[in-house]
This record gives structure tokens, sequence and C-alpha cells, in this order.
RNA sequence: GCCCGGGUGGCGUAACGGGUAGCCGCGGAGGUCUUAAACACCUCUGCCCGAGAGGGCGUGUGGGUUCGAGUCCCACCCCGGGCACCA
């Protein structure tokens, strides 16, 4: 039943394998379009989601090439990571094994879909060829300055004795034993992305082929502010600490103090004291939660310590507290609580009856809490009279003077920690000697391969540490004995730069030949999850900018356009393996074929959307490329040699009249309308072909919709462009162009509405006039009849589409 | 709690700069072909009233701006996603 698309999509991808037809190489006379879809995690079968992404890169690596551009569309596996050291935990496989067999299901998979890759540039970041530019590119950070080791805490399960990463720690307990989780500070090693900071956020503004929404949470995320930092004392002490606002300008409104609960100053000044066993208490439940959950109860809960911090404005005591809405790892872990001004603080101070003193004059008739806006300052010594933007600068100039404060501008980033203690992941090549401390592995010794063991089970260092031929080495420095760094890198290291390896995937001397760099970069499309919003997105632009300024890449922002897809929805929920709710391809391939599935993905709603999974979805496009295939066999309707005359004509326009919309939706990623384009268009041909259609026309037009089609459905358009009597490979054809005599039209519909409502229609002169119009419409006999006893007050004329009547 | 999206037929959706709401597909109804079925093809398919012609209503709810609102503004409700009470 139907056309035979097993065989055919095995002969052209086999075809397209054995020509090379998309594999590339640096042609400088030809324009290129570096396509990249966000590299998957090996985990498994693809799944009906995976193929969505899939569908739409290729679409557009075909659609390029048809445009002329030289277009390199690489793939490659994310292949440290988890799940497979879980498996390797449970079933003792290598992960290596694991990891490779699935790479080897997926990769069939996709040869299935008909997606074409360049796959002499794979790359897989498990294996040592890819792994080492990763330790080289550690060194290079770490010779700039830019990684460096400190304390730092982790997920620590007491009963377990290991690390857990967040997502194996549910509702603050292990989610293995149920042990409540722990913090552990351990010696980690970080990235200083903080260091570029600003460039990350005003770099931003570059992006402007980035979604805004992207943007939008970077630049939240980056979470710049300017403000002041000043010292406040403890009363009665000798004690002082450091609090972060940015409202220096409401100092005087400040009655209260709050220090988060894990803030260094607050051991001094509980020990001993009455509030010591319930200020623990509350330091202990503070640390268990998240911060999510920190910041999500709406209840503001705190504890007063018994003391309280000296106002440097006014010289007014104001009582401490710690409460667990103030966080230590932003700012300085510690504020001035002004109520009046800030909501939070609103809230807590109502909670525990404390003083509200307004600073800001309200507009007239506020009746809201906190007042964040602007207005004159009030109750405020030497700054009442000032508005906001005078009063913030002449507060940071007082403290300055003063020695007691400075303006300062405070970043949200934190620096990234890369330390895993885990096995699968790439090794740090760093080496720990007795005498010579940190010394960095040398180049020439790179990679430092990571040894098979025994047991996979972390326990608290990686299991690494149990190698003792891994772990004891020479110092490179003075060839005294040393030890290894036994932790792994954050698989987000890996995918921070492996779109550059795409550029020169099999250099054996070096991470890539910045000259391929230059002819590929930057990604013209680069094509992923919204999840990756923020963390890898960002990465990625900070570990380009540190190329950059080694003079490696010759760009600064790896991306120049970002597509952020929606996913894919059944049951109600994301598909995905751990929902237990995929849909594999195989028994659809099987069905309906590659090109039907493609098609489908395509038209099942608007790409950056999220899109609901039908099986009878499926069934459609199939029936309309089965009906595309019986055109082109011949076996619709009749074709006669005869002149040309008005419905040839026609059809030949309306072909046109589609391939200027397939065109300019594609451009637009609006693939969904582009699909029904098409099959609004293949009704109108078959409604031709069975009235008769002429011979040379339909072979005109039909080679038009072949072309269209292609990128979308390859194998079955190849095959009918192969019996229509063309040579050589469709994919490597012109996308053709329209014309514009054929598409534009001489006459149009135009409603005449009364009163906005359409009450008429009629065909007009595609270049009517105004005046034109307004007379053909008020002359309508139905018209007339809707304005009879009333008066005409004013008519809109929009030629050639409408005129409005409005009668009163 | 905050931020960002989004609510259009039975379903997925379309309407790109305020100008014909519902293209295309799924599902459904009726028909042609067939011994029969499948396939294919044709017609209809937002809701209500009406035999029909036609009319009224209609894009989450309530307001507003406008000759004209799915589209813009205000308030609210619901759904999804993200998160960082960021001082």
């Amino acid at each position: 039943m139907g056309y035979d698309f097993t065989s055919i999509e095995a002969k052209w991808q086999s075809l397209w394998e054995s020509e090379r037809t998309f594999n590339v190489t640096e042609d400088p006379s030809l324009p290129k379009y570096f396509n990249v879809s966000m590299y998957p995690y090996p985990s498994g079968d693809l799944h009906m989601g995976h193929l969505r992404n899939y569908t739409y890169v290729d679409l557009l690596t075909r659609y390029r090439k048809m445009q002329g551009f030289n277009v390199l569309s690489p793939m490659g596996w994310d292949s440290f990571g988890l799940p497979a050291e879980n498996a390797a935990i449970s079933t003792g496989v290598h992960p290596r094994e694991f990891t490779e067999r699935q790479i080897v299901r997926m990769k069939g998979q996709l040869r299935r879909l008909g997606a074409v890759y360049d796959w002499d540039r794979e790359v897989a970041v498990h294996t040592p060829d890819y792994y080492r530019w990763d330790q080289w590119l550690f060194l290079k950070l770490y010779e700039r300055g830019l990684a460096y080791k400190k304390e730092a805490p982790v997920n620590w399960c007491p009963k377990d004795a290991t690390v857990l990463a967040n997502e194996q720690v549910v509702d603050g307990a292990c989610e293995r034993c149920a042990t409540p989780v722990e913090r552990r500070d351990l010696s980690q090693w970080f990235f200083k992305i903080t260091e570029y900071g600003d460039r990350l956020l005003e770099d931003l503004a570059e992006l402007d082929e980035w979604p805004d929404r992207v943007r939008t949470m970077q630049e939240n995320w980056i979470g710049r502010s300017e403000g002041c930092r000043f010292s406040m004392n403890v009363a009665g002490t000798d004690h002082s600490f450091d609090v972060f606002t940015t409202r220096p300008d409401t100092t005087f409104g400040m009655t209260f103090a709050v220090l988060a609960p894990e803030h260094p100053l607050v051991e001094e000044l509980i020990s001993g004291s009455d509030v010591e066993a319930e200020a623990r208490a509350y330091i202990k439940a503070a640390q268990r939660a998240s911060e999510l959950e920190r910041i999500s109860d709406g209840d503001k809960s705190g504890i007063f310590i018994g003391h309280h911090a000296i106002n440097p404005v006014n010289g007014v005591e104001v009582p401490l507290f710690i409460a667990d809405y103030v966080l230590m790892g932003y700012g300085t872990g510690a504020i001035m609580a002004v109520p009046g001004e800030d909501q939070r603080d609103w809230d807590f101070a109502k909670r525990y009856g404390l003083d509200i003193i307004p600073t800001v004059q309200r507009p007239e008739g506020w009746e809201g809490e906190a007042y964040p806006g602007d207005g004159v300052m009030i109750n405020s010594g030497f700054l009442n009279g000032m508005t906001k933007e005078e009063s913030i600068p002449a507060a940071i100039a007082w403290f300055e003077e003063r020695g007691i404060g400075h303006g300062t501008i405070q970043f949200r980033l934190h620096d990234w920690l890369i330390s895993r203690q885990r096995y699968w992941g790439c090794p740090i090549p760093m080496i720990n000697c007795s005498k010579c401390g940190l010394v960095p592995v040398p180049e020439s010794d790179l990679p430092v391969i990571h040894p098979d063991v025994e047991d996979y089970a972390p326990k608290g260092q990686s299991p690494l540490a149990a190698v003792a031929s891994f772990v004891n080495v020479d110092c490179p420095k003075c060839g005294g004995p040393a030890t290894r760094e036994t932790d792994t890198m954050d698989t987000f290291v890996d995918s921070s730069w492996y779109y550059l390896r795409y550029c020169d995937a099999r250099n054996d001397d070096a991470i890539f030949d910045p000259e391929k760099v230059r002819y590929w970069m930057p990604v013209d499309q680069y094509v992923g999850g919204v999840e990756h919003a923020v963390l890898h997105l960002l990465y990625a632009r900070f570990i380009t900018k540190v190329l950059y300024d080694m003079g490696m890449v010759p760009v600064d922002e790896p991306f120049s356009r970002l597509f952020t897809q929606g996913m894919l929805v059944k049951d109600g929920a994301k598909m995905s393996k751990s929902k237990g709710n995929v849909v594999n391809p195989d028994a659809y391939y099987d069905r309906y074929g590659a090109d039907a599935i493609r098609l489908f993905e395509l038209f099942m709603g608007p790409p950056t959307d999220d899109a609901v999974w039908s099986d009878n979805g499926v069934e459609g496009t199939y029936r309309f490329l089965d009906r595309i295939w019986r055109m082109g066999t011949g076996e619709v309707g009749t074709l006669e040699d005869r002149a040309e005359n008005e419905s040839d004509r026609e059809v030949l326009a309306d072909a046109h009249r589609t391939l200027k919309k397939v065109t300019e939706d594609i451009d637009r990623f609006a693939f969904n309308t582009a699909v029904a384009a098409l099959m609004e268009f293949s009704n109108t041909l078959n409604a031709y072909l069975r009235s008769g259609g002429r011979r040379q026309t339909f072979a005109e037009v039909f080679d038009l919709v072949t072309l269209m089609l292609s990128p979308m459905a390859p194998h079955m358009t190849h095959e009918l462009w192969e019996l229509g009597g063309h040579d050589g490979i469709l994919a490597a054809e012109r996308w053709p162009a329209w014309d514009p005599e054929l598409v534009k039209r001489d006459v149009v519909t135009m409603v005449v509405q009364v009163n906005g409502k359409v009450r008429d229609r009629l065909e007009v002169d595609a270049d009517i006039s105004a005046s034109d119009a307004e007379t053909l419409a008020l002359g309508l006999e139905k018209i007339q009849s809707w304005l009879e006893g009333k008066d005409v007050r004013k008519v809109i004329a929009r030629p050639p589409n409408l005129v409005n009547i409005v009668v009163g």
C-alpha cells in the first residue's frame, strides 16, 4: 500500500554517504553556514522529542545548501556523566562500554531519520582524543589565573559516605537511603567566570538574533547591581560586619539588621548566650533547606540573637537577627533592613513587631505597603529633600568620606565550581607536591587518562583516588613524590567548546587550527532546548571569550543565532525517559517511513512552542506524501499535450505563490505553516490534474514542488526527481526563485463593513483607488439596506482589502 | 513569593505592522467507487436561531482605547516553565 518508503529511504541514505554529499571542507569561495544542534547525552534510544530537534536542523542544512552555502552540520556526543556511572555502579559494566553502545544505537536512529551530518567531524567527549584538550584548556585557564582552588560545600550523605549531586538530593535527603543530607566543605576547583561578568552582560546586547527571553534570563542570572557596601559595628562588642545595599539612600530607615544563618560572625555572637540553643536549631534547619525552599516560604522567619547593630548614619542601635531569607552566597551575607522601602523587610517587620520608618515621600493616594519607588527623602537627616537619584551618590560619598563604606558593584553570578568527585569525567590535570604545592601536569604529558577501576561507587572522593598507580606520581617540577588530583571536571566544561572542535576534529597536535576556526566561526545557527538558556550557553560564551583573549578564536561570541525549541508533550507531561512516556520512532519508521515522521515533526505546531504528540498526525502527513507520490507517478488525473490556457497559467502562478510562502516561512522558522502551504497547493494541484492538466505545465510545477519539499522529505522527493528524468543529487540542486510577475494578484476580495461588521464582499482590482472602493461599496445593494434610515458619518477605505462605513 | 511564556472549534493549529477569525491537518457526518472492505475521491463540519434566505453570538473573565481588537492598555482567573526574597 502506498509508495515503498522502506527501500527508497535506504537507497538515498546510502547514496548521501557514499557520495559524501554533506561532508565539507573550508572553501573561501563559498559563503559558509555553520549549523549546530546541541549535542545529545547518549542516553539510549532517540525518542520523538529528540527527532523534532534533529528534523529542524536537518531541514536547515539541506535548505541552506540548496541556497549555495557551504554548510557544516556536525554531530557529537556529550558522553561523560552520571547515568553511565550509575549504570556502572549497579551493573559493573564499564561506563565506556555502556556509553559506546548507546552511541551506536542513536547513530543508527539518526541515520534512519535521513538526518545528514559530516560524520568525519564527530566528537565524543569521553575519548582521550577529545578530553586531552579539556585538560589543555584547564591548564590555559590556570596559567591565566582563571582556575583556582578553594573550600566549597558539597551535599554529603553521612550514611553512604558519598558526595551527592543536587539531582540526587530529594527533599533534603539522599535519594537512595533517605538520610538527611549534610553539607561538607571540600577543597575544589573553580573557574573565575565572575571576571568576565561585565563582558558577558554587555555583550548580550550584540546577540540580537537570540530570543529575548534567553537574553533576559542570562541578564538576571548575571545579576549586576550597583550599590554600596558599608560596615556596621555590633554594640558592646569589637565585632563589625559589612552589608551590601542598592539603596544606601534609605539608611536612615533601618530598623533592624539581618545576618545569614551561615554568617561567620553568628557563631561568635551566639556562643554561650541565652539564645544559643534556639539559634543553633534554626541554623541547622536553614542549612537543610534548599535555597529555593528558603526563598519560596511565604512566611519570613528569623531569630533575634540578643545583640544590636549601630546604624552609622545616626548612631541608632537596631536589633540584630538571623533569618534564612538572607543568603550567605549573595552580597556580604548581611543586610540592613529598611521595611519602609523593601517589601521583604516589611513582611519581616510586621511579623516581629518591628518599627517601620518611611524615608521616601509616598505619592498621593499610596495604599501599598513598602514603597520602592522614587520620591523626596524624609526622616533622613542630611539626605532630606533630595530625590533618589541625588541621595544615592550623596549617601555613598558620606560613607566614603568617613572610610566606612564605598560604592560597589555586586554580581549575583558565582564562580563556576568544576570539581566533581566522580569517575566518569575528564581528570583534572594537576599534581599536589608536598614541596612545590600545586603543579600543573606538563602539556607534553597530556592526556591524563583515567585508569579502569574496580569499584565505581563514590566514597567522598573520586573512585580514581583508590588507584595507587594513578594517584602516585613524581612531581614534574622537583621529581619528588607527589599525588594527582583525583576529581574530574563538570561535564559543562566539555560542552563549552565542542563546537570549536568540530572545525578541526581530527587534529592531534592542537585543540584546533585557528585558521579553520576562523573560517567556520561563529556558529550561524544553534538549535536546542530552552532548558540550556542559562548554564550551558553562559559557560560556552565564557570559554569562547577566554579563547578570544588568547588569540585562538576570531570571535568573542560563539553563537550568532540561537533558536530554542519547545518540548514535546505527551499525556500532559514532557516526553522523557524518566517520565516513562516516550514514543519510540521505530514502529513509525516501519509503518509510515522517515519522511512522514519528519513532516509531522515540522507540521505539529510552531517550533518555539511545546507540541503535543498525536499518533494520528503522522497518518495525515503520510497521506499527503502518498498523494504527492501518486501525482508524480501519473496515478492522478490525466495529462494532455495542448496549448496553455487560463487554468494552466493559474496553477503555475499558485505554485510560485506557494514557493514564495514556503521560502519566507522557512526563513522565519515557521515550518508548520510552510508544510500547510504545500498541503494547500497539493489540493489545488490534485483538482487541476483531475480536470485534465497540461503536460508541460505539470512538469514545471511538479519540479517546483519536488524542490520545495526536498529539505522536508528528502528521500521521497529524491526518488521522484530521478523518476522525473533528472540526473544528479537533488540535495545539490539550487533552491528555486519565484517569479514576481506570476506572484502578483490582479483581483482581490474586498470586504465591506458597516460599523465594523462584515456585510458584503466583492472582487476588485488590486490597484483600486480609495475613492473608487468607497463608491463601489456604497453602491452595493446589501449595503444600501443596512444604511437605510441612517446617517453615514464616516467612511474608512483601506483599498483594496476593506471599506468600513460608520453610521449612526 | 518573584520572573518569563501561554489560554482561539471535539483536537493540533492559522491569522507575520490593529483591518475578512478558524487556513492546513486530525477527528466526525454523508456520498461515489467496490460483491464487500481497505485505499482513493467528492460534499459538509465554531456555537445558537431558522425549512431556507439570513441573523445573532464567538479568540480565558471583566473593563478600556479605536471607525475597527485574537492582536494594544488596565485588572483578574487558569495552565506551563524557570528561579535568585539578589538587599
